[in-house]
DNA sequence: CCAGATTTCTACGAAGCGTAGAACTCATTT
DNA sequence: AAATGAGTTCTACGCTTCGTAGAAATCTGG
């Protein structure tokens, strides 16, 4: 299971709050001013945590200028949904589980979901 | 998030497949009867596992017995429903992963998805 | 009370993560 | 072209989790 640390977390979290690419010290001083960001973290600290996020593949990097440009290499809901799609593998019975899922959803949601399977969508 | 190592959640799937608790030295039996399983595991290493899954909550150990006997704590849908509230819960539009969601169902999911929607399940 | 079964304690190695210094690279200026 | 400083990569350390299990402690039937 692909899984992330608190700060690699944060940092998914401010890239994919970001409109546009950011570079290791935008993001440290973003990481500064979350509630969490207490202590300023080094830039090399960044930068690993960076790093790492692209060598699992969470983040682009945009090596053209000089200070690199970091963004989220799939959208948030992306890997929510791969994230469930995960949790669904573990399991063999995967019509209880779904049909728990389906009794939670709400009213709009149902709705949502026989929209997408009826239009077609997989 | 709670997660599991690839053993604990593989004696969790024995002890959720099982109707009645198993001491450590039925789940070290089952645990060599599975695929994975090509080596026999010591039985202490079953106990720390199952000693750790009950410091996580995810078994019940019932020490009434003197092989004691072990129960998962939760239903395995009780516990996906949590793994997936928690991933829902981490985004605010809901919407947009649930089409991610059917965007990568399988057909057999979608399948099931059609049917418990339509079943008014909801 | 003792031996053997069972459980608890302790521990080690690997992997993941936060953290960052040290060393290296590259572009820009002189 | 050499120097310089910003920026990046390398290396590493301590902490935690997990698989693994030996050693020590404990319990129970005989």
């Amino acid at each position: 299971m692909v899984t992330l640390g608190d700060l690699e977390r944060t940092v998914m979290d401010l890239l994919w709050e970001s409109p546009a690419p950011l570079s290791a010290y935008e993001l440290q001083d973003r990481l500064a001013a979350t509630p969490a960001g207490a202590k300023r973290l080094a830039p090399t600290t960044v930068l690993t945590v960076l790093s790492r996020l692209e060598k699992k593949k969470f983040v682009a990097r945009d090596r053209s200028s000089r200070p690199h440009r970091f963004l989220a290499a799939q959208t948030r809901e992306h890997h929510m949904a791969v994230l469930m799609h995960e949790v669904l593998g573990t399991v063999t019975d995967r019509a209880a589980v779904l049909e728990r899922f389906v009794g939670q959803a709400s009213e709009g949601e149902a709705d949502l979901l026989r929209k997408l399977l009826d239009s077609g969508a997989r």
